[in-house]
RNA sequence: UGGGGCGUGGCCAAGCGGUAAGGCACUGGAUUUUGAUUCCAGCAUUCCCAGGUUCGAUCCCUGGCGCCCCAGCCA
């Protein structure tokens, strides 16, 4: 629903259902997300489907999930149950509607001998190649079919035979008789049914004939009632034949409307790509981190209600549009802001020895979860005479800009005290080692009077602390349009992922497979869920932290 | 050069004849025990270009230019 909390920017699907509303066209939004059940769900994907159960839900109409499995041969019911699951991941249910085209598919075979009866369909016994041929061009007409004449007698013996499965794969089709010279190829006698002796992932080996696209889709939208028939831009062209199929059955004619697909910089999300990469290993699965893929994001630690902000953001439009990742990022940090608890981990570690405390001495510090949250409570934080702390926080000649850690410089600790930096050791190559401090005892909670510090750094006490794997990710390619390139397996960045041990808090080792952290000051972290065991978790790097000093530097 | 679409700031995107919303990015500045967050401020005299209609055009008309999609028995 749209809120004044949330406002929903107009698009122009919205401007068409108002306006059919108005001259009482209609008075009912009924969407549908049609996925082929061939593969994993990205987030283009997302884009569709929110805007589908959005549409629906704003305008107190209902969204179904309805797979468009018409194609035996590239599909499965582990996908059906992983598309499930994800539409569910970003929250939307489809209630009692759950369809499959293949549910449809003796209803379509009635449908076609109907349309060969009126002698809008016939049964075609050209090869593949030969049909090419005779399409004809773009800026040439086709050439008619020579089994274009044949009786109805003869298509509907023909086309019976091909149901009971007296022809081999590709031996006859059965073709709309529309018009070989339309300048739109897609009315060119498009293809309906196939012949394919394969095994379907419902229908088993009832069938040996299969609907085209064209020929399923808008019927069975018709069949559910589906009054706005939402898809990608690409399908402009099937809308006259669409529209064909539903005058010539005189069946309800649900409305086609086309939107722009997504396009995500530094990413690619065609589906044979995707597989590419699964396949030949430049990622883990279908869910490696740095894929676009929602299993992907969730595995990365993506919230949900990010990729949802995310979709509203981005808006509706007809323009081919590419949007910047930053977006997507900005709305992953949005949503963590305000629901990850805070921790402290130190990813390339430097030793600190304070030589004013106490060697035997182990203090609990009490931290906040949550600083602007205080009701999310507070853990203990152990610290002692010897801490770790980021390389990246101490600069032995530090430009003016630097307000961290230097030889006689005094840095806040976060949540703990002030230290000051009074000895730098160095191994014999020169390489600092440790840093010799001493921490102003008086600062536990509270500024020093007379001085002002600015810089404040994360830590970890040395004998507590943890060590974790993290895998510190990246943009999987380096190329904003990774297709671009000659070969966009070309763009893959090479180092979208690295592999590294971090210092952390003791508590974290407790953590829960897919919850996320911010590590302070450095990102946040999420749990992952396939590889970590108990009480050895291994953290992803979901997003970072905005960083105005790198910007800087 | 057949047909179908699209062109608003760096990236998205509202606007639908009355004088350019918003988000991301970016730039300042304030607050801050995260150089984070938050907060304020700035960021298109102009809407692909050229004509035309109009008191007035990003919105209407004409003509250009640019980009995307279509020749699967894929979806």
């Amino acid at each position: 629903m749209s809120t004044p909390e949330s406002p929903v920017t107009s698009n122009f699907i919205r401007t068409i259902i108002n306006e059919d509303f108005e001259s009482g066209k209609r008075d009912q939004v009924i969407t549908r997300f049609p996925p082929e059940p061939n593969g994993y769900l990205h987030i283009g994907h997302a884009k569709s489907f929110s805007l589908n159960f959005g549409l629906a839900e704003d305008f107190n109409g209902r969204c179904h999930l309805r797979f468009d499995d018409t194609n035996p041969v590239k599909e499965e019911d582990e996908y059906v149950e992983a598309i499930q699951e994800d539409v569910h991941w970003l929250g939307f249910d489809w209630g009692e509607h759950l369809h499959f085209a293949s549910d449809y598919f003796d209803q379509f075979y009635l449908w076609a001998v109907q349309l060969i009866n009126a002698g809008k369909a016939y049964v075609d016994s050209q090869t593949a190649e030969q049909m090419r041929e005779n399409r004809g061009t773009l800026t040439e007409p086709g050439l008619d079919s020579p089994y274009r004449d044949r009786s109805i007698e003869e298509n509907l013996e023909l086309f019976d035979k091909m149901k009971k499965g007296d022809f081999p794969d590709g031996a006859h089709i059965l073709r709309a008789k529309i018009d070989m010279s339309s300048p739109n190829m897609n009315l060119r006698d498009p293809a309906m049914y196939r012949i394919l002796h394969a095994h379907h992932h419902r229908t088993g080996d009832k069938w040996c004939i299969y609907p085209m696209y064209d020929f399923a889709h808008g019927q069975g939208d018709s069949i559910e009632g589906v009054t706005y028939s939402i898809c990608t831009l690409e399908f402009e062209d099937h809308r006259p034949l669409y529209e064909w199929f539903i005058k010539e059955l005189g069946i309800f004619a649900p409305q086609q409307i086309e939107f722009a697909r997504l396009n995500l910089s530094f990413t690619v999300m065609s589906k044979r790509k995707l597989l590419q990469l699964v396949n030949d290993k430049h990622v883990s699965g279908w869910d490696d981190p740095r894929m676009p893929t929602l299993v992907g994001m969730r595995r990365r630690g993506y919230p949900p209600e990010a990729i949802r902000t995310f979709c509203e953001r981005i808006g509706v439009g007809k323009g081919a549009s590419w949007i910047d990742l930053s977006v997507l990022e900005e709305c992953v940090r949005e949503q963590l802001n305000k629901t990850a608890f805070r921790r402290q981990a130190v990813l390339n570690p430097l030793k600190v020895t304070l030589s004013n405390y106490p060697t035997d001495q182990i203090e609990e510090l009490d931290a906040p979860n949550h600083p602007q949250q205080p009701e999310l409570g507070t853990r203990k934080l152990p610290f002692s005479h010897e801490l770790y702390i980021d390389r990246d926080d101490f600069m032995e000649d530090p430009p003016k800009k630097f307000f961290r850690l230097g030889p006689g410089r005094e840095v806040r600790l976060r949540n703990g005290y002030i230290i000051k930096c009074d000895e730098v050791i160095k191994d014999e190559n020169g390489e600092v080692v440790e840093l010799k401090c001493s921490a102003d005892l008086d600062t536990l909670g509270k500024n020093p009077v007379g001085r002002k510090v600015k810089g404040i750094i994360h830590w970890v006490s040395a004998s507590q602390a943890k060590k974790v794997e993290v895998r510190l990710y990246d943009r999987l390619f380096n190329q904003e349009n990774p297709d671009k390139a000659e070969n966009y397996l070309n763009a893959i960045n090479p180092e979208s992922v690295k592999i590294s041990t971090a210092l952390v808090e003791p508590g974290l080792l407790e953590a829960k497979n897919g919850t996320t952290f911010q590590f302070e000051r450095v990102g946040y972290f999420t749990v992952d869920s396939e590889d970590s065991q108990s009480g050895k978790p291994v953290f992803n790097r979901t997003v970072t932290l905005r960083d105005t000093w790198a910007k800087l530097k």
